[in-house]
DNA sequence: GCTCTCACG
DNA sequence: GACGTACGTGAGAGCA
């Protein structure tokens, strides 16, 4: 039947509810697993409402929800900034928009959204279609941009305030009848909207000047009639100005849509559907109304445990489960083994924890696995667990009464590879290794470590033990307590299977139980977003790089070392000569000492211990000395020798060989995830973070970093990242323009400073400017600056001056990061990222480290987000390409590659990294990669 | 285990 | 006006 007299349409602005439903309701979270949901819910409500005739009080008979398809739209090309102040999308409420559509179609409702048009035309188009067959509609919003669709036949509700508007609420808002709110708007504009409106000119003017002169065209036309002379002057300025706000502001009700009205007809949900979703959600009350007015059984929610629905503050749970070790059991057996899978997989989720041989993930032997389902309902595997062994002749046994090893890791693989299963750790990226190296890739998972390092970061540390005692009260059995310490520490294998089921067993209850507490905090805390898109998918993707490891030759590093040995005694007798004595150089005390108390060098200072300070600027300070102090003079420059050779043997060309892992004869470093407070990684055992390239010498540490015959070494860099985005973010349009324009930034901004032209710039004036870029990113102090150019304090303070006269907008940000961070005690970076800066409001010079840390962190945070996000789109970018990716250095990337591919990977990698900030974060500036390819990483980089 | 020094971005 | 200062890391050696 044809839609007309005696039909009332119900348009419901999806979109906009969804908003208003998330800023208004508190939030709330699926039980299960922490899924934000309070605007679904919100929505669910009122749909219901809707369509179920127990509360039809609003005569609805046809009914549609409205979405905006995509954020550009025909505005976007009469005004390009329209809404493009549009503050990004809450982290928590961007997933809730596909399940409100979803809902929507559970619910057997039109869903309508058309690609370049608003919700609000699309609105507008149905509502005249509806008034003009005769029918009627009311638009389900308290949007004032649809206040101008208020005439005989459409009204408006207001669902958050549940009132009516007709033409009287719309006077009241915009002092105007309905049919002149787009003129009202026009003149007024909106901040909201970016909608530009005539400056000066609010809603109050705006509606006075139409009840005076009638409607805009009119007033626009006898404008030079306005008494006022600011006003007349505005408005004959800005005529065009506003001529396009009222384009912006006016809704096209001609949208070109093919879906009949009647097709919107209210009809009854299909009972399966509906419920399906609804419990999917975990909806209880919701559901059970649902089900009892479609007089169908209501279907059971699965009780998830009230502790994780209870969110709580991130403290001490109150009235949690004692820890009780008696009640953890040993799996020994097939059938308990496969008891425990059953329930595992019926619950969906598993706390999950590996005990092995070794800190080493690429050595370490698998003893044992702990699995833990709900808070005391935990469990371990022995699995290689041994006895006797350690003297010459007897060989160590597996002890009795363990599951076989590999035929429990095939019961396991189903399990830790199924999607529908969650898998928990605390550090997963260890167990991740272990467990690849027995061919089980686990996903999805969810890590207790990197939760608290996204809600944390400059808190606390987030090992377990320390989480465990703060949020659960509970200090875990120490390791040291089965391994003991040092000379006699023993391996894990070789503890106790009892012993091993309460140590093993109750990390996965903890695990298990600070998830439950985290999960709802994180959305609680905004950081969902960075969880999801910058920890927790970085996982399989470090763990991949760290198991592929870099070939390292070690008989160059040999040979360098032998050279060496051989530099470092030949200066130890020099210096030795030069002293007048011998002495261990390697010794600061004994150096301080022989500098200057023996040679009575001017200049030492003891630090708070009492000693001399030696470090490299004090000696080369002392260099300089040639005329007042020769021999002083020449023992220091000898000394920096012999430390500059000492520091390359000991960490590098030593310490490289030690690394080299005897199966795969390569080196695999280990990256900490959540150990930087702003978000870099760091490397460990070796650290490769840290390869000398800054010196010559240095630098042919590198050459021993190959690839393997017939592969290249490719080597990408962010240039000047944090440069660019502290022109970003503190919104310096000069440096910006300069990114844009690809011009030499140091250099540039010596220009700025020095009133140096570009092409007459001298190294010395840009050598300068660099220093101050880089002052500026750590928080620049005169004396800092001072320190580091060896220049007067005055002169370095003169700079900084100028620095902050010429880019005013720099000395802006720093002072309003500080001010948030004194609020708020925390900065952030672009992309959600929180750095806590606990030390900022202290009295004394901590606040003064705080300070600078605080300016630091967005720049040096959104930088390591950056690389963070390219790094986890690069696997599936270069998959079918014969490369592989190896390590990160800040911002760099290092990969291995067949040699024939190399063009392609740097193509291809490139357009990864500098592409890495969309979409989340558009920059007004551009991301550049430089790249370079070799045999070998100095011959990359 | 702490301090000093120095390698990197 | 004085105070102490560039930001973020990890590792080796000396020393108590």
């Amino acid at each position: 039947m044809a839609f007309g007299k005696g039909h009332h349409l119900h348009l419901i602005d999806g979109s906009a509810y969804i908003f208003r439903a998330y800023h208004a309701l508190p939030p709330l979270t699926r039980q299960s697993d922490g899924l934000p949901i309070g605007a679904v819910a919100g929505f669910c409500n009122i749909l219901w409402n809707e369509i179920s005739s127990e509360k039809r009080a609003s005569g609805a008979t046809h009914i549609a929800v409205i979405f905006d398809h995509s954020a550009t739209t025909f505005r976007n090309a009469i005004y390009p900034e329209y809404k493009a102040n549009r503050p990004p999308l809450p982290e928590d409420l961007r997933p809730q928009f596909p399940l409100t559509r979803e809902a929507t179609r559970a619910f057997n409702v039109s869903c309508i959204e058309i690609e370049g048009y608003e919700a609000d035309d699309i609105i507008a188009t149905l509502a005249t279609q509806a008034a003009e067959a005769g029918g009627s509609c009311t638009i389900i919003s308290s949007d004032k941009d649809l206040m101008q669709l208020v005439r005989p036949g459409i009204d408006m509700f207001d669902p958050m305030k549940s009132r009516t508007i007709g033409p009287d609420e719309v006077f009241e808002k915009f002092g105007v009848s309905p049919d002149r709110v787009v003129d009202v708007q026009a003149l007024a504009g909106d901040s909201t909207d970016n909608v530009p409106g005539a400056p000066g000119i609010g809603l109050k003017t705006a509606a006075l000047l139409i009840q005076e002169y009638g409607d805009l065209s009119t007033l626009l036309e006898r404008a030079g009639e306005i008494k006022q002379p600011k006003r007349r002057e505005t408005l004959v300025n800005n005529a065009e100005l506003i001529r396009i706000s009222e384009k912006l502001v006016r809704l096209d009700d001609k949208v070109p849509l093919d879906i009949p009205l009647e097709t919107m007809e209210i009809t009854a949900p299909e009972p399966e559907k509906l419920l399906k979703f609804l419990t999917d959600m975990e909806f209880r009350t919701l559901t059970r109304r649902v089900a009892e007015r479609l007089k169908v059984e209501v279907p059971a929610i699965e009780a998830a445990p009230a502790k994780a629905a209870a969110a709580a503050p991130a403290a001490v749970e109150q009235d949690r489960l004692p820890f009780d070790p008696s009640t953890y059991v040993a799996i020994r057996d097939r059938a308990t083994l496969d008891q425990w899978l059953a329930r595992i997989a019926e619950i969906g989720h598993v706390a999950i924890d590996t005990e092995t041989t070794s800190l080493d993930e690429m050595q370490a032997e698998l003893v044992g696995i702990s699995l833990a389902i709900d808070p005391g309902q935990a469990a371990y595997i022995p699995l290689g667990h041994k006895q006797g062994g350690g003297d010459l002749f007897g060989s160590a046994s597996l002890v009795e009464g363990q599951l076989n090893l590999s035929e429990t890791l095939a019961a396991l693989k189903p399990i830790l590879e199924d999607p529908a299963i969650l898998k928990i750790g605390q550090n997963m990226k260890y167990d991740y290794k272990i467990l690849a190296r027995h061919g089980i890739r686990m996903a999805p998972i969810d890590d207790t470590m990197l939760m608290s390092y996204a809600m944390q970061a400059g808190l606390n540390q987030h090992g377990m033990d320390l989480l465990s005692e703060k949020y659960l009260g509970h200090q875990p059995i120490p390791i040291k307590s089965l391994l003991g310490t040092g000379k006699s520490q023993i391996t894990f294998d070789q503890v106790g299977v009892d012993d091993a089921v309460k140590y093993g067993a109750e990390d996965a209850d903890i695990t298990l139980r600070l998830w439950q507490l985290f999960k709802p905090q994180l959305h609680q805390n905004r950081v969902t977003t960075v969880y999801e898109t910058l920890e927790r998918p970085l996982v399989p993707v470090l763990a991949d790089m760290e198991m592929a490891g870099i070939a390292v030759n070690r008989d160059t590093l040999s040979r360098m070392s032998n050279a060496f040995a051989q530099k470092l005694a030949q200066l130890e007798d020099e210096i030795a000569e030069t002293a007048g004595e011998k002495f261990n150089v390697g010794s600061p005390k004994q150096l301080g000492e022989v500098l200057f108390d023996r040679m009575e060098i001017p200049g030492g200072t003891k630090g708070k211990t009492g000693a001399y300070g030696t470090g490299a600027d004090v000696l080369e300070d002392i260099t300089t000395m040639k005329d007042s102090h020769p021999q002083g003079a020449q023992l220091a420059s000898l000394v920096l020798d012999w430390r500059s050779i000492a520091k390359l043997k000991s960490t590098y060309t030593d310490a490289l060989q030690q690394a080299i892992n005897p199966e795969t004869a390569r080196v695999h470093t280990s990256y900490s995830i959540a150990g930087a407070s702003t978000g870099r990684l760091s490397s460990t055992d070796p650290n490769l973070q840290n390869i000398p390239v800054r010196t010559e010498e240095g630098r042919r540490i590198r050459e021993a970093f190959v690839a393997p015959p017939g592969k290249l070494l490719v080597s990408l860099d962010y240039s000047q990242i944090e440069l660019r985005i502290l022109a970003h973010i503190a919104n310096i349009p000069s440096l910006q323009q300069a990114f844009q324009q690809g011009i030499d930034i140091h250099a540039m901004t010596a220009s700025e400073m020095f009133n140096v032209p570009l092409d007459q710039m001298t190294s010395d004036v840009r050598r300068k400017a660099k220093a101050i870029n880089f002052g500026v990113i750590y928080g620049i102090s005169g004396f800092g600056l001072a320190r580091n150019l060896r220049i007067p304090r005055a002169e370095a303070q003169g700079f900084i001056d100028r620095y902050f006269e010429r880019f005013p907008g720099i000395k802006e940000y720093m002072a309003q990061t500080v001010k948030f961070a004194q609020e708020h005690g925390y900065v952030q970076t672009l992309f959600g990222r929180k750095i806590h800066t606990p030390e900022i409001n202290a009295k004394g010079p901590g606040a003064g480290f705080a300070k600078r840390a605080a300016i630091n962190a967005p720049i040096q945070g959104t930088a390591a987000d950056v690389i963070r996000r390219a790094m986890i789109r690069m696997p599936e970018a270069i998959k079918d390409l014969p490369a592989r990716m190896l390590l990160q250095v800040h911002d760099e990337l290092l990969f291995e590659v067949e040699e024939a591919a190399a063009p392609a990977l740097i193509e291809v990698a490139r357009k990864v990294m500098e592409g890495a900030n969309a979409p989340i974060v558009s920059l007004k500036v551009p991301l550049t990669v430089e790249a370079g390819q070799g045999r070998n990483w100095a011959e990359a980089h």
